[in-house]
RNA sequence: CGGAGACUAGUUCAUCGGUAGAACGCUCGCUUUGGGAGCGAGAAGCACGGGGUUCAAUUCCCCGGUCUCCGACCA
């Protein structure tokens, strides 16, 4: 990609009004704009990351035996009356037809997914079964709040599961907490596991909690990583002396970043999902449910990963692995110089962005390297000379290395 | 949904009763080139909407809208 023709510009002004860091930093670099409170459109940068999350989140639920489907976002009101939640989900988003019909704008998707699961199953043999989407939901918040964190419209994955018993479910939570620690340690977090309230479900979940500031959560933990819980639940004090020895506990704000939770039966009830056992009796499925933000993933990844300067990507999500800069490209062999390496990446399938600018000063141009967050920047000028000069964005160090041997540092990832 | 603040050029802000100004960005020319460069010229505004008060309203008052922040809320 060439940076004279990308579409989104960077802004040395904060946006007015914006306080969170992410709000910030993602559209002062030209990853999103905002639509109205809560709703953002992803500029190109964006949308790079925001899919390079996703396909993180999609591989892993991959191997987790999920299969990938997409549910409508417009969805059927008489399924949200049977659940009684038409009324009791403050959230949901109501919207009438011109023909005055009712439709539910999806915030989760049990009244969607429940009843064509149950057109498509039967049998014991049918069981388990785990399916999930990546898919924008809506949800009518009081207010949003901090950039991407808190939208009315994200992007979100959620996936159902479905057992044939209690024992069969539990067995696989314990495949999803690890796959949710997997996801959230490749997107560069460390997340919390947390004991957590169960809503109206079940006596409890767990929560993917995310050490930041702008947290809104607050969670009591054991910094040796074997206790964590939410304020809202616990009963355990911040200071109190950790029981395996790993010193007092912590209180700290988080950012919740993903959510797993037992369902049990209770939509199972609503809209009669049973199956034949090997008796041939009717059973009631039983059910788990498990979300990740990927939008939130997002935000909270700027919000931990950034210093004054700008955003510092993980190399996992990075919008592009090198951000090669061209200075003096007004001088024709220095131009020529930086083509051929651009090409050469990209022949090399190294995702470059190309800063092409003409007449563009070296200081816009490192401000800009800083601000968008690339991994590894890389200079040519005609101090350069047939070398590549490479800093990576987390480092201040400055080398000088060849093309075979950038090639090689970036091809890895 | 309560409370507070804001709304003027693409962006960030100034003007605070007398029909609008800067910086950045943008366009053109020249000059420059290692941390958001310099000079010159130019384009760009129904001052959120609607009512009042006034000879005169972007400015004061009222109603509405939007955005941000603080709370409440967050299956």
């Amino acid at each position: 990609m060439k940076y004279s023709k990308l579409f989104g510009k960077t802004s040395k002004t904060d946006p007015k009004d914006e306080v969170s860091v992410n709000a910030k930093l993602l559209m002062r670099g030209g990853f999103i704009r905002k639509e109205v409170a809560g709703v953002y459109n992803f500029l190109p940068l964006g949308l790079i990351v925001l899919t390079k999350i996703a396909n993180i989140v999609r591989e892993e639920m991959n191997n987790a035996g999920g299969q990938e489907i997409l549910l409508t976002a417009l969805q059927n009101k008489s399924n949200w009356q049977k659940t009684g939640r038409w009324d009791s989900f403050d959230a949901l988003f109501k919207v009438e037809s011109r023909y005055e019909a009712e439709y539910a704008l999806g915030p989760t998707h049990e009244e969607v997914l429940v009843p064509l699961v149950k057109q498509l199953i039967s049998s014991y043999k049918d069981l388990p079964l785990s399916l999930y989407q990546i898919q924008t939901k809506f949800r009518d918040e009081p207010r949003a709040k901090s950039g991407i964190l808190r939208g009315r419209e994200f992007l979100m994955k959620d996936l159902y599961s479905f057992h044939s018993d209690e024992g069969d479910f539990d067995k696989y939570y314990k495949v999803m907490k690890k796959t949710y620690r997997e996801v959230f340690k490749r997107c560069g977090l460390d997340a919390i596991e947390t004991k957590a309230g169960g809503g109206s479900f079940s006596k409890f979940s767990h929560e993917y909690q995310v050490i930041a500031e702008a947290g809104e959560d607050e969670i009591i933990y054991c910094p040796g990583g074997d206790f964590s819980e939410n304020v809202e639940i616990t009963e355990v004090k911040e200071g109190k002396e950790c029981d395996l020895g790993h010193g007092p506990l912590k209180k700290v704000k988080v950012i919740e970043v993903g959510n797993i939770f037992p369902l049990k039966t209770r939509f199972s009830e609503a809209f009669d999902l049973t199956f034949k056992d090997k008796n041939g009796k009717d059973q009631l499925v039983v059910m788990g449910c498990y979300g990740i933000g990927i939008s939130r993933l997002m935000g909270t990844i700027v919000e931990v990963h950034h210093d004054e300067r700008g955003i510092i990507w993980p190399e996992s999500v990075a919008p592009f692995q090198v951000h090669l800069v061209g200075l003096d490209l007004e001088n024709p062999d220095v131009k020529d110089h930086a083509e051929k390496v651009y090409a050469e990446l990209q022949k090399e399938k190294i995702e470059v962005l190309f800063d092409d600018r003409e007449n563009t000063s070296a200081g816009e141009k490192f401000a800009d390297c800083d601000l968008i967050g690339i991994p590894y920047r890389v200079v040519i000028s005609k101090k350069t000379e047939d070398k590549l000069e490479i800093k990576k964005r987390s480092e201040k160090e400055i080398k000088f290395i060849t093309l075979p041997e950038l090639i090689k540092i970036t091809a890895s990832n």
